[in-house]
DNA sequence: ATATTTACTTTGACAGTCAAGTTATCTACC
DNA sequence: GGTAGATAACTTGACTGTCAAAGTAAATAT
């Protein structure tokens, strides 16, 4: 089997395996997976507009507006005009949902490190740059 | 920063990108996430019962139940009550299903080569290596 | 034999999603 | 300045995916 075959099952298998993670860790928490991934944006890129928001996340603006609506009701995320462009409102998270957002992050890194717990220093690193070629390419 | 660190987010970076990638993939296509999922389980893994299947997909049977209905009247996949246990069901591709696997997978495996391209044969192998080595800590 | 477990299905309630249409604001052009 | 078109966000209606809980049928244990 090509090198480029076996890759491509690598990758996916991650992907999958990843996903079915993510899916779990977030089934135990209070919180449904789109509103973690919304967290987790805001908490990566840092506050940002509807727009930007809508397209990082992969949804409509409709969408969003409904689950921002929620966020904000409970107290994760808040609304903020700008000043420069009165349509435009940027979303910036809470205190709370910066508490959330950390949470769910040191679950991202202890994961991270049980991956790589066989990995040499060496391995790890070259890892990490290796997909960091492949994440530029996308 | 720490090796971890980075680490963690190329890791998490590929996983949204990926994440993000299948997702317009799908969106293009006529059926949904959740279906091509399906397909894509049954087509990687070999038909299996609707138990085994659920869990893969990481959903319940009874949502998986509604599911395959769909996939059934699309003539995507198909039912077989199991001989040695007249509970248990066998959910396999059809011939259509199957090619509508093999066409989603060879998206896969053109995205694969398009992520790669700047990587050298001995890179590719790295870390396809690696990554073996981090998918059976999951 | 009968009680328990297992595999799957059914049903009811609810999140997430999009598309299409609306409103408010900004930008470009006359 | 005034008007037309573009843009950002919101609203609404329809639909899919989801789970939990309850139901059915078959296998297993006692």
């Amino acid at each position: 089997m090509s090198t480029i075959v076996s890759l491509n099952k690598a990758l996916t298998e991650f992907y999958d395996k990843m996903a079915s993670w993510e899916s779990s860790v977030v089934r135990e928490s209070e919180y449904s997976l789109a509103q973690i991934h919304t967290l987790e944006v805001l908490g990566n890129y840092g506050a940002m507009n509807m727009k930007s928001l809508a397209n990082q996340l992969g949804i409509t603006t409709g969408t969003l507006t409904v689950q921002v609506e929620k966020l904000v009701k409970l107290d994760l995320v808040k609304r903020q005009h700008s000043e420069d462009d009165r349509r435009s409102i940027t979303v910036a998270l809470t205190e709370a949902g910066q508490a959330i957002h950390e949470h769910h992050n040191a679950l991202h890194l202890s994961l991270t490190e049980d991956l790589s717990k066989d990995l040499s220093e060496n391995e790890r690193h070259t890892l990490m740059a290796l997909l960091n070629k492949v994440n530029q390419e996308f």
